[in-house]
DNA sequence: AAGTGGTCTAGACCACTTT
DNA sequence: AAGTGGTCTAGACCACTTC
């Protein structure tokens, strides 16, 4: 077996002027197609071969990148298969997001009621954590969720208008199964990653009523920014949980 | 280049008797030899050429294993240097189990007030999680942190008795840093994972004299579960955590 | 049988650190 | 200069899925 110092240097060469290793080039060649549609939530991606003769690499420097994308969740391999782009249709993706979890027992599925819908223009804070500009349009939604029929989480979410310009609240109502998915089918907006600021705060006002909680009960804040592919922010969302029966599962590593 | 069939069929059969690929059987004996102290904490491990040589695989083989093994926070490679065993003593891993942040601004450094150490016998709950038997020996230790200056987190820590026999209050009076790095240091009881469960709690009795908060207020409570290698637990900790001026903070992938 | 990802090997060269 | 981990390649064979 030989190498082939000519390739190498040339590659050597390029890689000092792009300062990243080739696998990491190939990933985010990868990350871009991703991005632009070239495959979509779901589909079959080129196999390991095709992509290798693609990019003019080796197969193993095409591994190294797939193995990343899928170690984040972005592609999802399955031997004798192939490799595909991740979905939030998946089964086991299902509320990936959501942290709340009964106290014992599995527990009957999630039950949504979607309260309100409609467009607002942003105020400052919730712009800037869209990169917006204050008086931008953007969709507001507030939706109550049960667990085992009683109201246990009240989210209050802020999309950017543009790109939710068909959301309506009889969409919301037809719909079963997460947001997320909603998201990625009908608006080609696919959540990657989101950052939790998590407190505890006394409830007050509609909450109390909606959660049937005490004024002053303590309730769990989940403020959520969630991010597309690029660090994009494509959502807001302010949680209130109830933790009598339930609680907010992490764990450290 | 050729192959070596023989060696190859040989380890076939190994493999299908064991049950998994050679370099997760090679994952399994560093995190023995990890476990049973053959390198401690912050040392250098022998390098992958070594260990290929040991363990009779190629180089590539024990990379994979050990690139697991960094990935869980066990093991940390620094290139040109060699491979080290994790430490809680590394300045970039201390507080990396506190997810507590200010809501703005970076924030002097944590001090920590030791309010009690003494030991007791374990009831029903604490012996369960520490997989222990009710009335065992467990050592009981309460702590008050403070963010710059604001008493703001309440520990109560939960330990098994047998493998902190010397841990007393001086000891800790006179620690500085995180525990986890006294534990690794003088009790030889390295952890490497934890699992939490949150929930927003009224605060009344002692921690509102403690937390300097209204009886009644929102507190977070965490509760802790701590584990060293082989999913021994080795800590329990129930945290009531002010969020008046900081959050708790989690990302999601 | 053919195609896919998964494992394992061997060898080359690079980047970084220490001697 | 020597030793370490980091990258890249090429090729073999295995396990799984589909045709």
């Amino acid at each position: 077996m030989t190498t082939a110092p000519d390739k190498a240097s040339e590659r050597g060469a390029d890689r000092s002027a792009v300062f990243a290793p080739l696998y990491r080039q190939i990933k985010q060649l990868l990350m871009a197609s991703l991005e632009q549609g070239e495959w979509k939530p779901g589909e079959l991606i080129p196999s390991e071969m095709e992509l290798a003769t693609r990019f003019q690499v080796s197969q193993g420097t095409v591994r190294k990148a797939v193995d990343e994308l899928a170690a984040e969740n972005l592609l999802m391999r399955r031997q004798g298969k192939g490799t595909f782009v991740a979905t939030h249709h998946e089964p086991r993706a299902q509320y990936r997001f959501l942290r709340l979890q009964p106290d014992e027992g599995g527990g009957a599925p999630v039950q949504s009621r979607f309260l309100e819908c409609r467009r607002q223009r942003a105020t400052a804070d919730v712009a800037a954590l869209l990169e917006l500009k204050a008086g931008d349009p953007v969709v507001f939604v507030r939706r109550l969720m049960y667990f085992d029929d009683v109201p246990t989480v009240l989210d209050d979410i802020w999309l950017p208008g543009a790109a939710f310009k068909g959301l309506t609240a009889d969409r919301l109502a037809q719909y079963h199964g997460p947001l997320y998915g909603l998201f990625e089918t009908e608006f080609g907006t696919r959540m990657i990653r989101a950052e939790e600021r998590i407190r505890a705060v006394a409830a007050d006002g509609v909450a109390t009523e909606l959660l049937q909680v005490d004024n002053g009960a303590p309730l769990l804040l989940v403020e959520r920014v969630s991010y597309s592919y690029g660090d994009r922010p494509v959502e807001i969302r302010r949680g209130l949980y109830v933790t009598r029966q339930h609680h907010y599962h992490n764990t450290l590593t």
